[in-house]
DNA sequence: ATTATAATTTAGACAAAGCTAAAAATATGT
DNA sequence: ACATATTTTTAGCTTTGTCTAAATTATAAT
């Protein structure tokens, strides 16, 4: 009997639900609900359990009926590598392609299947090794390595306390764009300097700009910990 | 009735179907039989005719039982778009990603399916408007124009005459490793210094070196036309 | 504890894309 | 022209990944 050394090929949908599967665990810790990934993957849960089987029989999931699933070691290390080329190429196309950050989804999703080892450790090299994305989500090295910073939610902030903005919790486009509209970007010093108790708004200063932001908005952007 | 303005979807099994048919089409140009597709796609004539029917439904190629079919002029276009993709993806593999010309045609298989014109349309930029991939096969443009140069086979030059190499007829891993192995490259002049009747051999001098190439070999490698 | 509700699984169907084996049409040889 | 060979198509089956509807199990409420 033979422990499988071999890598068996996956196909496009089975990669997708380990990526889903992974970023639902990332969210809430535990085991993971069948109507939760049906959910995450806009189709059935009838659907889900049968992907979930053949997962589980591939060794990348554990699974009991009616009890949710939960990563495999080897399912963990899969997924990571799938989110490595999905922010790798997300770099990329924003960096060289002159994407803008709302734009490279999408693509990304597509360009994250693509079977080559050697590819994503050259396209890692030609954009000298980038840690985090262009949302400012880490990119996990060839290892499956995360690097984690200390970081907080703006709307947790202080008042009279500021941080760097670093990411983003919701990277859908139109949060993105929302941002590019205030001229809001990754990097940026926001210190915070009034909080509406009314509707959990917050007044903030940007490089000398003053503006007010909704708890929504907040409550989305990732600053640094350790504030100035 | 509308005319149809909108692309439809296409599955990467169509789109390889229609850059099998356009290659068979500019080998021996007229009518493409339904045996000669299975061959080019290792597969079953069977399965072909149930394939062709579909992308004849779609308007992509015209179909007559038991008559063979040809590209309409969308399925050209189309094909046209799918080849663009892919010899712009092999030379990005071999300019910026470190990869030889024997190692690109498969994950340029890959990549040629994904969905984004502006991607392509940055590639091509980011490339520099590249008019021939790494084969030396040209590259169409946006329009879909290709640029076709005056060549002619290594084997069908005069005694005493010379070419530059400017691309294969055969681009398979093993000839390309055989070019690479005895230093002939693209843009190497090639001298015919004699020619050997009993096996269509022919000795010829690049760049000072002297060696001889059987027929099989200088029928697979393409020069210029006009000889200096 | 029993019942109602919610979550999950099963069964059966469908479309895409392939296969095999058999049938039909075309082409070829004498 | 007719029989044979080749090519092409049809019919029916398989797998992947989805769906709906029905059945089953788990959870919550009284």
């Amino acid at each position: 009997m033979y422990f499988c050394s071999i890598e068996k090929f996956m196909t496009q949908s089975e990669e997708n639900y380990l990526k889903a599967i992974y970023h639902l665990g990332r969210k809430n810790p535990g085991v993971i609900s069948t109507n939760a990934i049906a959910e995450e993957m806009q189709t059935k849960p009838s659907s889900v359990t049968d992907m979930v089987k053949r997962l589980s029989e591939k060794g990348f999931l554990n699974y009991k009926k009616y009890q949710g699933v939960n990563l495999s070691e080897r399912g963990i290390r899969k997924a990571l590598m799938i989110i490595r080329k999905h922010r790798l190429w997300e770099t990329f196309l924003v960096e060289k392609m002159n994407f803008s950050w709302d734009e490279v989804h999408e693509i990304a999703e597509q360009l994250e299947h693509i079977q080559s080892e050697k590819l994503i450790d050259e396209l890692d090299r030609f954009l000298a090794y980038p840690k985090v994305d262009p949302h400012g989500d880490p990119i996990p090295d060839k290892n499956g390595e995360v690097q984690s910073r200390k970081s907080k939610l703006l709307s947790n902030l202080e008042i009279n306390t500021s941080g760097v903005c670093i990411g983003v919790r919701d990277s859908s486009a139109s949060f993105l764009r929302y941002l590019d509209k205030n001229q809001i970007a990754l990097g940026d010093r926001i210190q915070v300097m009034e909080k509406e108790d009314f509707d959990d708004s917050i007044r903030v200063q940007i490089g000398g700009r003053k503006l007010s932001l909704s708890h929504t908005i907040a409550s989305n952007l990732i600053v640094t910990q350790e504030s100035e």
